[in-house]
DNA sequence: CGCGTCATTGATGTGCATCAAGTGGTGTGG
DNA sequence: CCACACCACTTGATGCACATCAATGACGCG
């Protein structure tokens, strides 16, 4: 949330976070096709994003962790275009999109920090279409890890452990890869001595090792 | 833009863009780093959108016409991410963004639009996320092909023929493959009857074949 | 007219998908 | 508390779609 505001401004704000929402492990937040009216702050818990067509393909679009919001997709229509389903047990903020509008005409901090967000994702996919679309296995495995460990670390957790909380099938998704290849690849970090894989818990022997995967020239190593 | 203001607003919004540009082919609109200070509309002409890596790697993240905005990518951290390139002389209204913040903070319409534009991208970036993850070299190139001519006869043009204003190689980095790739696919459409290809310019001869490609069940034929 | 850029096409190679079998962890009901 | 079923995961064998390498052809521009 922006900094510095005003006493009043700020309880404004608060009011528009008031609204709680328990999602359960594996139920949908929102679905394609549901009425748009509110963003989702996620307090917490653990989220996908997922496009389902009707033929059966199925891409995840995103993972999404305490702090950052979901729903954008909704506004342009509506109406959302993705489900988003807890991986773990959750729960977020409800955010009225109408009073978002409302209060972000008089708090100027507020405007911004929402078009800082838009803009943000708009960021992160074009990263993700760049690991789509010009990078092999390893090195999107690699990235997906750092980028992981990165955000749970800005979140006061560790650098170098991680619980995952999607499956080998979702990972794939996500990285246009299939479980197979995104197992084999974790096999293969483990072989090397860069992460050490149980399960879904993951520690990260060898930082340096995982960045010079992703990207060999920019590295000391 | 949007419909139904008021005299006196319109005027305003007149002013936001009453700055123009000329780009001409080949040149940046702006790049990489560049500070962020204003959103582009496109007036005439064609872009295309990359980011390139240091080791090299390009992907171009989408192609822009007449009508569509640019820059969204700059707002979050004020500095652009990404190159915007004409592909063709073009000419955009530069759009400053600190004066669309002020105007859209008393013209609802206005701010609602802006905020329908920035979603539109991210909805739009999900579709590619889709394509790249997990459609085939032929339904990549359909698709492609598909949103192409439906966004051109949008504005007035042919639903059949289009001139591509892009090389092979700049669609295979938008769809991830390579340019023999795409050369190859288009020869594949034509054997099959689907379309006329003459250098850039294509024709379209069977677009429920093109459907049928993209999305099999969907279709009637 | 000659050169550079873009495109096509063929031959070969490879990274990942696919198919298939088996393992381990978890939860459930007897 | 154990037997069983189920699911997520691992690992191997094989195949294929696309990449790579290479040669040639077609425009367009100075």
């Amino acid at each position: 949330m922006p900094m510095g505001l005003s006493e009043p401004d700020l309880k404004r704000i608060e009011e528009i976070v008031a609204v709680r929402r328990k999602v359960k492990r594996g139920t949908p937040l929102f679905r394609n096709g549901d009425k748009f009216s509110s963003l989702y702050a996620i307090r917490t818990g653990f989220f996908k994003t997922c496009i389902a067509t009707e033929d059966g393909r199925d891409q995840v679009t995103g993972f999404q962790m305490a702090g950052e919001v979901i729903g954008l997709d909704g506004i342009v229509s509506d109406h959302h275009t993705c489900d988003a389903i807890a991986l773990e047990d959750a729960e977020v903020c409800v955010m009225p999109f109408d009073k978002i509008e409302m209060l972000s005409r008089e708090v100027n901090a507020l405007q911004h920090h929402v078009h800082k967000i838009m803009s943000r994702e708009i960021v992160r996919e074009h990263g993700v279409m760049l690991l789509l679309g010009s990078m092999r296995a390893e090195e999107r495995l690699a990235a997906f890890l750092l980028n992981l460990v990165q955000r749970l670390h800005a979140r006061g957790f560790s650098q170098s452990e991680l619980v995952l909380r999607m499956t080998r099938e979702e990972i794939g998704s996500y990285l246009g890869l299939k479980l197979e290849t995104v197992s084999r690849t974790f096999s293969k970090f483990v072989e090397e001595g860069i992460v050490e894989v149980k399960q879904r818990h993951v520690r990260i022997l060898n930082p340096e090792g995982l960045k010079m995967i992703v990207n060999p020239q920019t590295c000391s190593a």
